[in-house]
RNA sequence: GGGAUCUUAGCUCAGCUGGGAGAGCAUCUGCCUUACAAGCAGAGGGUCAUAGGUUCGAGCCCUAUAGGUCCCACCA
């Protein structure tokens, strides 16, 4: 008994079963190979914290397209896979469940605090690995790394001291982001700016008299969004050309509320033209007026506590949170009458991207990495080619920040994440960078060193993954084989965060570009194109969607019709054409084997392939070669409608009906054999083109109806060969499927019933047609409903009111037994005479044209010529036709 | 304010270097034809946003305009 196919298609049974055996073959796992060529992927780290959602999902497919397809090509494959620690992110889940339990971060301890970390990772660590694995992810599993396992350590400790070495890693007091909700720094790309709606707060403050009194007369009026800053203001700045304000510089303001003096300084950031061209400066709480101070040596007033409740520096209203202070302070600016007017204002909020809080710019000592130099390299090899991003367009995005960097605030308040390997010397302050704690200070000898309370930004260690994962900083022989990688596929949303830091990072730390080609995909939408959010509630969870369709159909839908880094809809509709394709595969594949079943193909089928046979596998030819040309420029997309176009239109609907006959009728077993030969060699190879996107019901297919080998995801990639171009034999059955379509058409036209036969006879002049035609005669006539084919040169026994079909080089007859109506035919001829005219009159417009026949490349204008004759002498046929019937 | 991108069939989108407008879904008609009704056969439906330009030839290249989306900057 032969191994047979289930009667539909069920995803839910085969794909545990099939991912369990190539997971027992290691097919994943690529070891080093100097005889075979490396091609390698790191994974972007999910999360620890994370579930699968479809951005995953459509990123892990699109990488496991590219990587199953390389593997087999023949490549040594490698998708190296890991997770990332997510400092914010994770602590902030673990801050959450201490809660719950009625236990306070701070109280716990940083020690103790840890262990429940780690304990929270082993348990959750791995869900979404195993999400990935339903997926059919083909990652290397044995080489599963994380941010924070010991590798990844040394490598983050090793770049740290490295870079600070050499100065590019420093400590500094800035202005920087401060989030207090998570009460830490963050860095600029962690902040999001969101358009609130808000007020514009228009307060004065009085001018100092010559007598150093505030003037209850003049004053400087401007306006604000955030009045609570006031308590740390310590200039007023106007802009040195503003007539208006000529006459007050050299003079002093003085600051309400907190009764300081502070002078008006002039400075070209101040924008004339807006408000009343008058702005406070608080050096210690906004990113541009600590630019100013700079310049001014204004004091620095910190005027915040790191939860933004008001410090001891508010005066009475210390103890205040922000907005209570804001409340306040405008109240009693009212009462002093120095409120001028409130307005509403629209504008940009920064804010944390992970909790939405709005951030407040403090300035706090922290360490950074100095940017223009490291920036250099990372922005000259995209400049250069050296690696590609597609679409190119992100290249735009890409320059547009490395052309305006900033130094990289990389440490943080928290204490999930990479500890700063810095050690302070608790008796004479010194600081020392190094692998491990010292064993004494080395400036002044003493023991009382104690670590850097900070740990660094999660993106530190992410951008040191693709040569961490291999090994780096030790020099593994996975580390020159692999390294560089290949092709880091990703979203958009997270170029600067990673792909960025990634490339400088290589270019420090290796000599050399991380990945030669970065792909790009866009995010995945609801069906009615917004963003899915937990706080929308419109997430669609691919889990539910492979319970459902199968992750087959999830990884086709989430790659059909879309191109590199363009956002897509999701909706099910789209995943039922998906499974529906799934099952036509599966149907057609059922068909094959039955018909196989009990048969022999014969040793030299190939030796007897009929015109159908070759025009199929000229076809494949053609596919195999289109399709993986697009696939080398990971077109994915464009290259899985071929395959889908191919196997459904060309391989289902027509060869298959057309070899019917033949596989029916088992008395002439060559052409038989031929037609299962052809088949079977078809379906395999179009199964393999299909695989990298398909895994689960390609493999199982291919289990089946072979035994030669043992699974195709590492059997070979199919390849364009000459041998199997067969142009005439294209022609020669493109011809029949005019007629057969030019029939189907009359026949509706005419509501003949499907099950009703009729003769066809077909009139042709050439020896090639009527060759085409008797050679094909069986299926044409299964095709066409045609109870018997005649071909004939002349129109000798044709029943004069016969309908007739005109195709290049031929005119197809079909008397029916039933009247026609002449005045229809005449309208039907008529109607493609006007076609056929039009095509002529196209072509001649074209051959006619001096300048194109001057111009156009020689085999467009070859092209062209050959359809004007094939339509001139269709033209012929038609009017002779009409004349003879309207006579 | 700067930049990117989109505008193609009723809907969602492809359309790779310029050479006769495509798919899926939806709609209409007819079919349970022994692989598949998750199917088969046919049909309708588009001045490719608008206006110019380059070209023998433009959905594709250039310019402007309108509308949408996104990113960066942050004018207090």
């Amino acid at each position: 008994m032969k191994k047979e196919l289930a009667k539909t298609y069920d995803p839910s049974g085969i794909e545990e079963k099939l991912y369990q055996k190539w997971l027992d073959k290691k097919y994943f796992h690529a070891e080093v190979d100097k005889n075979k060529k490396p091609f390698t992927i790191v994974i972007p780290p999910p999360n620890i914290t994370g579930q699968l959602h479809m951005g995953h999902a459509l990123d892990n497919t699109m990488q496991d397209i590219i990587i199953r397809f390389k593997r087999m090509q023949g490549y040594n494959a490698l998708w190296q896979p890991g997770t990332d620690h997510a400092s914010i992110a994770t602590e902030v889940k673990i801050i959450e469940k201490l809660k719950e339990e009625g236990i306070d971060k701070e109280d716990l301890g940083r020690e103790k605090f840890l262990e429940r970390a780690w304990e929270w990772k082993k348990e959750y660590g791995g869900r979404i690995i195993s999400q990935l694995k339903k997926m059919g992810s083909s990652c290397d599993w044995d080489r599963e790394r994380f941010t924070m396992d010991e590798g990844c350590n040394r490598a983050v400790t090793e770049v740290f001291c490295r870079m600070h070495e050499k100065g590019w890693i420093y400590k500094g007091s800035r202005i920087i982001n401060w989030c207090p909700v998570c009460n830490t720094s963050i860095s600029d790309a962690e902040v999001e700016y969101e358009e609130q709606a808000g007020h514009f707060w228009h307060i004065k403050y009085p001018l100092i008299d010559e007598n150093g009194q505030p003037s209850t007369t003049e004053f400087l009026e401007f306006a604000t969004t955030r009045p609570e800053t006031m308590l740390g203001d310590t200039a007023v700045a106007i802009h040195p050309d503003d007539e208006r304000y000529q006459h007050l510089i050299g003079r002093k303001v003085m600051l309400p509320l907190m009764n300081r003096e502070m002078p008006i300084v002039t400075d070209s950031y101040v924008d004339m033209e807006f408000g009343t061209g008058v702005v406070k400066i608080t050096p210690a709480h906004d990113p541009n007026d600590f630019e100013v101070g700079k310049r001014h040596n204004l004091p620095e007033i910190n005027i915040m506590n790191d939860d933004a409740t008001i410090n001891e520096n508010g005066g009475k209203f210390a103890g205040m949170d922000r907005y209570e202070a804001r409340k306040a302070i405008v109240k009693e600016l009212d009462e002093l009458g120095l409120l001028v007017k409130i307005e509403d204002y629209s504008h940009n909020v920064g804010t944390h991207d992970r909790c939405k809080t709005t951030i407040e710019p403090l300035i706090k000592k922290q360490w950074f990495v100095k940017m223009d130099e490291l920036i250099k390299p990372a922005a000259e090899a995209v400049k250069n080619g050296e690696i590609e991003l597609i679409p190119a367009r992100m290249e735009k995005t890409y320059f547009n920040w490395t052309d305006n960097i900033r130094d990289w605030c990389i440490s943080r308040q928290l204490w999930w994440g990479h500890r700063i390997p810095a050690y302070y010397c608790e008796e004479c302050g010194e600081i020392v960078v190094a692998k491990g704690m010292p064993e004494k200070c080395p400036k002044c000898g003493c023991t009382h060193l104690k670590q850097d309370e900070d740990t660094l930004d999660t993106w530190f260690s992410s951008a040191l993954w693709p040569f961490s994962t291999l090994g780096w900083p030790e020099k593994t022989e996975e580390l020159e084989y692999f390294y560089p990688t290949d092709v880091l596929v990703t979203g958009y949303d997270i170029i600067f965060f990673w792909v960025i830091r990634m490339i400088f990072s290589g270019y420090e730390q290796m000599g050399e570009k991380p990945f030669k080609t970065v792909l790009f995909h866009g995010l995945v939408r609801d069906s009615q194109g917004r963003k899915m959010s937990k706080s929308l509630g419109n997430g669609i969870d691919p889990l539910e969607i492979i319970e459902k369709y199968g992750a087959d159909a999830l990884r086709l839908t989430l790659i059909t019709g879309n191109a590199p880094g363009n956002d897509m809809r999701f909706y099910n509709e789209r995943v039922e054409a998906s499974r529906n394709f799934a099952n036509k595969v599966w149907n057609a594949s059922r068909f094959i084997m039955m018909n196989m079943d009990g048969k022999e193909i014969t040793t030299d089928a190939a030796t007897y392939l009929e015109p159908v046979d070759k025009w199929i596998l000229s076809k494949l030819n053609t596919l195999v070669k289109e399709a993986t040309d697009n696939m080398e420029n990971f077109e994915l997309g464009i290259a899985v409608q071929k395959v889908y176009d191919f196997i459904w239109d060309e391989f289902c609907d027509w060869y298959i009906e057309m070899v019917k006959p033949r596989l029916y009728n088992s008395d002439d077993v060559k052409s038989q054999s031929a037609a299962l030969y052809t088949l079977k060699t078809v379906l395999i190879d179009a199964l393999k083109l299909l695989h990298p996107y398909m895994p689960f019901i390609t493999e199982e297919i291919f289990d089946t109806i072979q035994e030669e080998e043992e699974s195709i995801m590492i059997s070979s990639w199919p390849e364009y060969t000459e041998n199997r171009n067969f142009a005439e034999e294209e022609k020669a059955i493109e011809t029949i499927k005019a007629a057969v379509r030019g029939i189907r058409n009359v026949r509706t036209e005419m509501n003949v019933a499907p099950s009703k036969k009729a003769q066809v006879f077909v009139v042709g002049k050439e020896e090639e047609i009527l060759k085409t035609f008797s050679e094909g005669r069986l299926f044409f006539a299964s095709l066409a409903s045609a109870s018997e084919v005649k071909i004939q040169e002349n129109k000798e026994g044709i029943a004069e009111d016969a309908v007739s079909v005109v195709i290049p080089g031929a005119t197809l007859y079909i008397p029916f037994a039933e009247l026609v109506d002449i005045r229809q035919e005449i309208e039907r001829l008529e109607k493609e005479e006007k076609r056929l005219g039009s095509e002529i009159a196209r072509a001649n417009g074209m051959l006619n044209n001096e300048k194109f026949v001057s111009k156009a490349p020689a085999s467009k204008i070859a092209e062209e010529k050959e359809k004007l004759e094939k339509y001139t002498k269709m033209m012929e046929t038609v009017k002779e036709r009409l004349a003879q019937i309207k006579k």
